[in-house]
DNA sequence: TTCAACTATCTTGACATCAAGACACTTTTC
DNA sequence: GAAAAGTGTCTTGATGTCAAGATAGTTGAA
């Protein structure tokens, strides 16, 4: 089946015919998949109550395990987001009541971020809802064919995520 | 080599032994590969003093073909964004003379946004910048492996492209 | 021990985005 | 041909994000 980036290529052939286009064959569709998924886990997790950003942060601290607890600096780099945010979406989770700030005990600049019981379940009630989600949109791909994606894939963000870019 | 969604995935199998969290070793990966991207290509887009949304709207236009223009409908359903957003972005755009609006001729309520000729160049600048620096990233793929993914990619977004959701 | 360089977090201000709805015009239905 | 339903664009208000810089604490070198 054809998809909007086939139509975009076709395009790009047209137009500029003199400039080999092939890598968004790739990278557009990454693009652009990501934001559909955006959107499909917003829906998902509205039946929780969560915004994207706030299962982002609470699943980072699920994953730690127990005692549940990281240093934002941490959390930066498992959400991609600058500090500013960081901070911020500390505070709004606070306020909730779904995660607390404890003071580092080694150093004393630093904070760790505490998930608390509620943030906890609700965590793990997202994730159920949204594995059930991406099995139905990869319901299109065999078992093999899903496991050469992401071994592609692999191939493309280990850089990104082994140097410090 | 290991990436970043492969420790997320071995977290999650610690901490949750009794879920299936194999959709995440593709669509995480899709997802944190189309942050990456971003990033990459707002850089990448610095050099020619134009934004990412700036980039998305010239060339949908630019692609179009002679005489360079659609209505704001039709950039919607090419960007993913809302029509507050696109109202937004032609709006500043206009502002800086890469775009125009006109009225469409045909239907009242409607109006055209058409390229300017200097818009026309600066998105043609420009992509060339982005394909130089996707060509980089894909580096580490052989051609029919970039096949391959594309193809992949393809059956995931088709039913995103092809239904009305 | 003291000073410079570094690190971790937070603050600030500007800005792009979204959802919801308003408005004007067009198409369909009876 | 008039009313209802539909469509295309824009407006509004709230919000999340980022870049840059401020602040406080730590570390290393001499």
């Amino acid at each position: 089946m054809e998809d909007e980036v086939d139509r975009l290529v076709a395009a790009w052939r047209r137009e500029r015919p003199d400039l080999d286009v092939e890598p968004l064959e790739v990278l557009s569709r990454v693009s652009r998949l990501a934001r559909h998924l955006d959107r499909a886990r917003r829906l998902a997790f509205a039946e929780h109550s969560l915004e994207p950003w706030e299962f982002d942060v609470l699943t980072s601290l699920r994953r730690a395990g127990d005692p549940y607890q990281l240093s934002p600096g941490q959390l930066l780099t498992q959400t991609l987001v600058t500090s500013g945010t960081m901070t911020n979406r500390i505070d709004r989770l606070a306020t909730k009541g779904l995660v607390e700030r404890l003071p580092d005990p080694t150093d004393r600049r630093g904070v760790l971020v505490r998930l608390t019981p509620e943030g906890r379940d609700r965590a793990d009630q997202a994730l159920a809802g949204l594995l059930a989600q991406e099995r139905a949109i990869l319901g299109e791909l065999s078992r093999s064919q899903r496991g050469e994606l992401a071994d592609l894939l692999r191939q493309l963000t280990a850089p990104f995520d082994n140097v410090p870019g």
